[in-house]
DNA sequence: CCCAATTAATCC
DNA sequence: GATTAATTGGGT
């Protein structure tokens, strides 16, 4: 008998203590049961993270109580977190808290209950409703409104009968109703009326693409399949159809998409399917739809999952299959501690809990790629679109040849001016690509040159012309366009640097009529916006959208055939050694916005360096020739996938401390690490300043994840950091800033 | 020599 | 993370 519960407490301290369990307790301490515990002089939290029957120490503090009967840590799930927490280098509480959402951990987390009420089945009728009538027309009043129904929610019942609860509880203590608290699902999704759809007939390749996750989901040879599907080649039928093959297995299913395609569209495609089995999980719920989405789950109610990156966790049981639309998607990283990786952890959980998983995409991460060609997961490939549409036209126009011919720096080359043209006078409509918000990237002063930069970043502010704003997009500061230049006094500016404003600015102006909107993050901060602006152009009542990053994910609009990328150059230049693979996939899938109805989408892609690899291989349409040139470059840095990469960021307030102690962490690391390790830096970060702190970065390459990950998990913990000197630890990073 | 302020150590 | 013990340092 178990006698001794090893606890993590709520406190991030990566260490587990030992208490006694009281006798009386015995039956209700099971692993992953939620309990409080006396801790120093304070009480905590904490979650029950194994069983013992001795422990090193003989003065045990004991459980105080248990919170609830079920253990609230699924099975299984806490498994999952330690490997988590040990591949991650987090702390073990850190990692169960991700695993569990607050709204369902923390104890005052309740379903939400209504007085629901029904009609007793010895309610008046005939002369004793009259007698009724006439002496409490109220009280009949309720009884007539119940009288056909299934019962009302108490309110709904005083709002239908201009009554109040007095009077049904007069009827409720005369017998003749009955009056009871019901649990009332907070359902996040929208409760308009959805078509339900029926599976649709698969080309070939869809079907061999099905085939193939149908006998993963059975058998688990292959668990992994990476499907590998052009824009508009239908991935999502394949999906859906793999999970009606896991819930006639009895099994459920998690679809994970990328933060920003979660739109309600996307989730009535699966909703349309499906119906009530779905279950919503994302970071906009409220906390109480969150709570009972995730009930529903854990109870089996709900059998299919589709959320952002943190559904990877959701507690379905038995399941069967986990989708990850997009695998290649940086959104999929959690820049925040735990810093794991979605994608990634389907793949683990997977492994661990014997489902398949299916990773899609039309660009796949070339880590995953190269696992594929390892023979690590199977291949299916869609290579055509479905319903015999073709694949756009792509066309390079060179912005400095046209800056040469017009002797100016355009923002629009006359090709795509001819172009949009074109699509107005035949009611066609256009999206143009810009990856910045704002209006000017700076604000320069044309006499001496001085650019207004954010204090307490290494960066210059982003002008906002709608509302007359400086603002810095790293610490978000917010501040009035000065008067005259702070520098020389001149009481002008220039603009440099181009943001989607501006871009909405100028096609105002070239194409005077057209209506265009604009869809950033600025705009979309406002509730409803989002769908406002799609709908709107989805209804042919704008011409033009505008947009940053998240246009360029599976939105289907059939009328648009004119894609323009302002400037393919912006992700091009960035210093990540992932910024051609991120261009081609930028490219390739904005370019698979366009040519989605009968006829043929047109690409015109603007660049200063129209032959880039990436800029070429988007042209061309080619995936394998961008893989093939890419990996090489990556196998002679070392870079992913032919290593691990840690990118360790040290900031403080101080400068030289920061250096000094920054370089000391190095010097110990290296000394640490298997010579087949890179350790470069520290050296300062791409982001030198942010928020007031001086940022500095070791980069760690190392053939074994493992050799790599012990030796930070040790160091982090042991390594005495002077005060005020932050370290960050991510593993495989995938921002690099 | 005192006291506040910073730093280190501990929590089962 | 919070509390407490230990150490530092500037002042009279």
């Amino acid at each position: 008998m178990a006698s001794i519960a090893k606890i993590a407490v709520d406190l991030s301290l990566d260490r587990e203590f030992d208490y006694r369990i009281p006798d009386h307790l015995v039956p209700d301490v099971r692993v992953g049961s939620r309990v409080h515990v006396p801790f120093g002089k304070s009480r905590k939290e904490g979650f029950v993270i194994a069983l013992a029957d001795h422990s090193e120490r003989a003065d045990l503090k004991a459980i105080t109580s248990v919170v609830g009967t079920e253990p609230l840590i699924a099975d299984g799930m806490l498994e999952l977190a330690r490997w988590m927490s040990v591949y991650y280098c987090a702390p073990l509480e850190q990692a169960i808290r991700t695993v569990l959402p607050g709204a369902v951990r923390r104890t005052d987390a309740r379903s939400k209950e209504r007085l629901f009420v029904e009609l007793e089945p010895d309610s008046p009728e005939g002369d004793a409703l009259q007698v009724l009538r006439a002496r409490a027309p109220r009280q009949a009043a309720v009884i007539d409104a119940l009288r056909d129904g299934q019962g009302l929610f108490l309110t709904d019942l005083i709002a239908a009968t201009g009554t109040s609860s007095g009077t049904v509880r007069a009827l409720q203590k005369k017998g003749l109703v009955r009056m009871a608290p019901l649990t009332v699902r907070r359902n996040p999704l929208t409760e308009h009326e959805i078509l339900p759809t029926e599976p649709m007939e698969l080309m070939p390749a869809q079907a061999e693409a099905l085939k193939l996750v149908c006998v993963a989901i059975d058998g688990l040879d292959p668990p992994v399949v990476l499907l590998h599907g052009v824009t508009g080649s239908g991935k999502t039928e394949v999906y859906l159809q793999a999970i009606a093959h896991a819930l006639e297995q009895d099994r459920g299913a998690i679809v994970l998409v990328p933060e920003i395609s979660l739109t309600p569209q996307t989730v009535e495609r699966f909703f349309a399917r499906f119906g009530d089995r779905i279950a919503v999980l994302h970071s906009h719920l409220a906390e109480g739809e969150r709570h009972d989405e995730w009930h529903r789950i854990r109870s089996g109610e709900a059998r299919i999952v589709i959320g952002a990156r943190s559904a990877v966790f959701a507690p379905v049981r038995d399941l069967g299959l986990i989708v990850v639309d997009e695998e290649h998607e940086p959104s999929y990283k959690q820049e925040e501690s735990p810093r794991y990786n979605a994608r990634d952890m389907a793949v683990m959980r997977g492994k661990m809990h014997g489902c398949a998983v299916l990773l899609g995409s039309a660009t796949p991460a070339l880590e995953s790629t190269t696992n594929a060609r390892r023979g690590k997961y199977a291949v299916a490939v869609l290579p055509d679109r479905v319903d015999h549409r073709q694949m756009p036209t792509m066309q390079i126009v060179d912005m400095r040849v046209e800056a040469e011919r017009t002797g100016r720096v355009a923002v629009f080359s006359q090709v795509l001016v001819d172009a949009t043209r074109q699509r107005l006078d035949r009611g066609e409509q256009s999206i143009f690509f810009l990856n910045r918000r704002g209006y000017a990237t700076s604000l320069i002063c044309p006499k001496c040159g001085h650019v207004a930069e954010c204090a307490a970043c290494s960066l210059a502010f982003t002008y906002h012309k709608v509302d007359e704003r400086l603002r810095c997009h790293i610490c978000g500061d917010d501040r009035r366009v000065p008067d005259a230049c702070p520098g020389c006094g001149v009481p002008e500016f220039r603009f440099a640097g181009l943001g989607t404003q501006r871009v909405e600015d100028i096609i105002a102006k070239l194409f005077v009529g057209a209506r265009v909107a604009r869809l950033d993050t600025d705009v979309t901060r406002r509730r409803h916006a989002f769908e406002k602006i799609l709908g709107d152009f989805r209804s042919g009542k704008t011409d033009i959208i505008v947009g940053t990053q998240m246009i360029a994910k599976g939105l289907h609009f059939p009328n648009v055939t004119l894609i323009g990328v302002i400037n393919a150059d912006l992700s091009l230049h960035k210093p990540d050694f992932r910024a051609g693979e991120r261009t081609f996939q930028l490219l390739t899938q904005v370019a698979g916005r366009a040519g989605r109805g009968d006829v043929r989408g047109h690409v015109i892609v603007q660049t200063y360096t129209p032959f880039h690899a990436a800029v070429q291989a988007a042209r061309r349409l080619d995936y394998d020739g961008f893989y093939d040139q890419e990996i090489e470059f990556r196998r002679e840095l070392m870079y992913p996938p032919f290593s691990h990469l840690a990118c360790i960021t040290v900031r403080g307030r101080s400068e030289g401390q920061l250096m000094d102690s920054a370089g000391a962490f190095a010097v110990e690391l290296r000394s640490a690490v298997a010579s087949d390790v890179l350790v470069a830096g520290p050296c300062p970060a791409p982001l030198a300043r942010a928020k007031g702190y001086y940022r500095v970065q070791i980069i760690v390459r190392s053939p074994s994840h493992r050799a790599m990950a012990e030796v930070l998990r040790r160091l982090s913990r042991d390594f005495r950091w002077p005060n005020g000197i932050l370290c960050v630890v991510d593993i495989d990073a995938v921002s690099l800033m």
